[in-house]
DNA sequence: AGAATTCCTATAGCAGCTATAGAGTCAAGC
DNA sequence: GCTTGACTCTATAGCTGCTATAGGAATTCT
């Protein structure tokens, strides 16, 4: 089976651009070219790709990615790794969770100082803004 | 109260770069300058830079911010405007929300297929990660 | 043969900073 | 008066994970 990009960005639902992107990022393995110079994938690569946009669409990084593929390059290794790489992400994720309940929270405590339909200078919510008494109390741990 | 860059930023931990870099978006307005081309601030700027720190904390987009200031200028509009805004991010964050726990469900039953200790090639996680059976249905919205 | 489609490389842009290079300013100590 | 050190200046590149654009070459359709 031999595959041009269009076809392999059809295939697994992934951009063109982005399949250019992943190869020279290493994540996936440089392909032969035809003689005009056209990338031509096979099945390995489907393959591959479809284990990258896996583990993308379970919003791993590309670093975790590129670890998890290595990794699956030794066949005969323990597999504790995976499983540590696997926990630690969940954990990544149930931490920005707390950190986006709490935001939301006080998103809603400011929320509730204004009902609108005030002129803007007497806006609960801006005067919220400006003063600076909860300001170190809330910090939101770093987004993703 | 005349002080330079430095000291703005000790007052509101606020990076020096960051501060640079606010005005340069247009978030913060210029400043006047020394003889020897240094920013002079005083406590208006303060005050600034502590709304848009705050915002920030909130997790809002420059964006959302500058519309904020913009409107901030406008005390006797109506502020029916502040409180869409406020909504529309709270509503973003419980969207986001949800879509972490989505994912999180879907990490937990990766989990699940590998206790950890075998070599690779058998590992539960790496083989449902290569299967694609679950592909489309637990797409991630996109990140913040 | 000519047009439409696909492909190529290289570069810049998005958000919200952070880091670096190379130079200038200013106050204190000797 | 001169050096040291802390601070400041501008300009530029880097981070993540793409996306968009320009300008060209290859292929495919009619």
């Amino acid at each position: 089976m031999n595959i041009r990009i269009g076809e392999l960005a059809r295939r697994t639902g992934c951009e063109v651009v982005t399949i250019r992107y992943y190869e020279k990022e290493g994540l996936l393995p440089r392909p032969a070219r035809s003689g005009g110079n056209f990338r031509i994938y096979g099945d390995e690569h489907v393959e591959h790709l479809q284990f990258i946009r896996h583990c993308r669409s379970l919003d791993m990084t590309l670093g975790e990615i590129r670890l998890l593929l290595r990794l699956r390059d030794r066949p005969a290794q323990d597999c504790g790794e995976v499983n540590a790489l696997l926990d630690a992400h969940i954990r990544q994720v149930e931490m920005r969770v707390e950190a986006l309940l709490q935001l939301k929270q006080h998103l809603l405590a400011l929320r509730e100082k204004c009902s609108g339909a005030r002129p803007i200078k007497a806006c609960g919510i801006l005067q919220g803004l400006t003063d600076c008494s909860c300001h170190l109390i809330g910090q939101v741990a770093s987004p993703d």
